[in-house]
DNA sequence: CATGTCGCTCAACAGATGTAGAGTGAAGGG
DNA sequence: CCCTTCACTCTACATCTGTTGAGCGACATG
């Protein structure tokens, strides 16, 4: 059997582990508002502690606020399904810190610029149009207002969307579709 | 000739603007964690005097917090050029300070949400297919999205889209379209 | 010209925040 | 069994926050 007497490193890494979580709670509950002591409470831990383990505020927040880990990327209607899913009531920690975070902490903005440019990327190289880029953009972007509207405005009317509707409706965002000649609706 | 020689009132009154004026600057680039010493500092004026107008942080923060006033409503395609625009630097002040806000106070979540269910509503009232509120939810959503990618994000690839593209695009948002027979892509 | 109103600033407060350093008590090696 | 190590807590500090009340000085009024 593992070690019933963890050793003194593996308590420390527990603890750290613990305070980890804390802090993506409350960076995903206050977002970059969120306090030292706060997190620490959370921990059950003294607020300095968090500081030994972490340095300071700043770099526990670089290390709380991360892109979505688990979801699917590659295939957007099911991402889009996963986002709008009643039965996922809240988003991993992480993400929902780094949403919550991303309007009022610059460094938080540029982690989730980022991660959205890739996402387009990968969309963009399955398409073949030429507005394959902008297009891409939209979608990602739309994909993020959705969540946001979903998990953080409690906006009626998307959780109760089914999965298959939501799919069909989706596509039409993907399918480049017929180049229509202006001046014919 | 107008009064050359303003009012005690009239002064007060101008101050009372200047003042509401640096705290949707301020709100909007800090957030609800904008200070009243940063609002003060920007409209010229001592900390105090703020309160003494306007009684309280919270109350103030009512205030400046406000959805897009002049942008088209009804018109979701012109609505998204507009957004979009490259011409468009910046959002009217009211509206930076509630997106801005809007993931960090639930003051101003509260009127974001009110404000896309109308939005929707008024959407969803154009479409006669069943599923139009749902599909409506996710319009005025993705709209937010894509908003906050092109203005607090910089996301690329969005402020290079020209408006008669995107209206394309988006047209297959708003396009029931024909119900595709399951089994078959 | 005198006087009171009032828009505004000054000074101060109580509380919260990030952070640093000393101290403590138990684990673990000799 | 002692003594060092070290994970952790306590205390403190400087700064910033929202908010209050006293005071000042210019303007309007008699």
């Amino acid at each position: 059997m593992t070690d019933s007497q963890p050793t003194r490193a593996q308590r420390r890494e527990a603890t750290a582990a613990r305070i980890l979580e804390a802090a993506q709670e409350e960076f995903g509950t206050h977002g970059d508002g969120a306090t030292i002591r706060g997190i620490a409470r959370r921990a059950g831990v003294d607020p300095s502690l968090v500081l030994q383990h972490y340095g300071s505020k700043q770099a526990l927040f670089a290390l709380a606020v991360r892109p979505v880990d688990d979801l699917d990327h590659d295939d957007v209607p099911r991402h889009l399904e996963e986002v709008l899913d009643v039965r996922l009531h809240e988003l991993p920690a992480p993400t929902r810190a780094l949403l919550r975070s991303m309007l009022t902490s610059p460094q938080a903005a540029q982690v989730m610029s980022t991660y959205l440019q890739e996402r387009a990327a990968t969309l963009a190289a399955t398409m073949d149009d030429e507005q394959a880029a902008t297009r891409a953009a939209l979608v990602v972007s739309s994909i993020m207002g959705v969540t946001i509207a979903r998990h953080f405005l409690d906006l009626p009317g998307l959780s109760d969307a089914s999965g298959s509707d939501v799919a069909e409706l989706v596509e039409r965002w993907l399918d480049p579709g017929p180049h229509r000649p202006t001046g014919e609706g």
